[in-house]
DNA sequence: GACTATTTTGATAAAATTTTAACAGACAGG
DNA sequence: CCTGTCTGTTAAAATTTTATCAAAATAGTC
């Protein structure tokens, strides 16, 4: 898990973004150009959640490298490299297929930073993904359809909004676990919310009213204090 | 344990240099020049928890050593060694991969302290990032949940609070090491933390009340006389 | 046994966090 | 338009946690 593939020919750059996302906790594979590249991917049988490709390599330059790895997954994250701002205008048309790109010169910080929102995306994306193959999902007397957006408990329906439905999906995802308000926003939310965490507790309170037998004394959606709420299950 | 590699070409300095950290407790492995420093990392595989540096060095200057040693593990502590300030600008763009810097001159107990705040540092991140990859730790009866943030005692939920928790985790980690004050203080309140240290004892106190069958006579949570407590497992 | 250092304990005040309720804009459906 | 629902904002109230203090108890030492 958390592992990254990267490509760029400069060894200082390279060694640099290696360097860096190591500290930061991922594991790396790194190539020196992008045939190497693609061929490390195929050796892990595509074990990698993110691409890190320098988009001027030698025999094989990032975009196509970018393309071939689409082609073979297309849920990876990739993140292109680019040297100066015209280079990028030049082949911004070609940027499809990537998810983002870091312009040279890059800070540890920024490269991280990108990364980490990157793999945050993917990480929900996936939980999302893994979602639709399930119709519905079950927790003690509850039963959360997926497909008719709808919450039934002991058979009773129970009318959620929109906002409720996906806290409600998040929670049944990750039952029992302590989920933080930062983590809660970023899946009903979206990664470039702006505006106040405290709209999490008003919408759990809108769930408990709802859900809860007495709403006052929570039962399913616990309260973990100073980081946030959980699923119970027990 | 402890272990350190100093890389310094100064005999007077490197001298001045390993003897206090000896004093205080390290075990150092010396070398006089960049390269010199590489092979013996290697020599050792790696078993080095921190390295300090010089940057001026003849052969391999401290910075490519840094980065070479960065490569190998991204997890080592790196201090680095400059001679003066101006020195320190011209390459301050390059220290990324250093974690903290000392500028000549320094003295012994200036050295000293940012090796050993380095180490803690290291130490605990460490440890946490050990914890990362755990559900769960069991001790005895208790169970503590890292997901859930819970703790069971025989199966029984107990409540426990932030800085309660973060003291189990603590404690968890280390079972029956005798583990001071400071070193609590710093694991759960972190390293900048102004206040009493006496805060540990009252925060001991509420969690023997949760989590002792006969708080009076601790079983579980053993004050260890003029040093601090442990977490006991017999 | 007396003395000192250290830890335990309980009370209380302060700080932090969560819950609750009320409000107002946006939006969709009639 | 009018109306009702959904949503985010805000502020006050309630709750919980946390820190500080001082007295009591305990362990260690001479």
């Amino acid at each position: 898990m958390k592992n990254i593939l990267v490509a760029e020919d400069e060894t200082a750059i390279r060694d640099f973004v290696v360097i860096n996302l190591e500290r930061a906790g991922y594991n790396v594979t790194e190539a020196e150009n992008g045939a190497v590249a693609l061929k490390k991917y195929d050796e892990a049988n595509g074990d990698f959640d993110i691409a890190v490709l320098d988009i001027m390599m030698p025999e094989m330059d990032g975009l196509t490298v970018c393309k071939e790895l689409r082609k073979r997954n297309g849920g990876l994250g990739i993140i292109m490299l680019t040297a100066k701002t015209q280079e990028m205008d030049k082949v911004s048309g070609l940027m499809h297929g990537a998810d983002d790109y870091v312009t040279k010169p890059f800070s540890p910080m920024e490269l991280v930073a990108r990364v980490d929102a990157l793999y945050r995306r993917i990480a929900i994306a996936e939980m999302r993904s893994e979602n639709n193959f399930k119709e519905e999902i079950k927790s003690g007397d509850f039963t959360l359809n997926l497909k008719h957006h709808s919450l039934k408990k002991n058979g009773k329906l129970i009318e959620l909004t929109q906002v409720e439905f996906q806290i409600m999906e998040y929670f049944f995802s990750n039952p029992g676990t302590a989920l933080d308000r930062s983590a809660i926003l970023k899946y009903v939310w979206g990664e470039q919310y702006v505006g106040e965490e405290k709209i999490v507790d008003v919408n759990i309170r809108r769930l408990r009213m709802k859900v809860e037998d007495n709403p006052s004394s929570p039962k399913y959606i616990v309260t973990v204090w100073g980081l946030g709420y959980k699923w119970d299950t027990n």
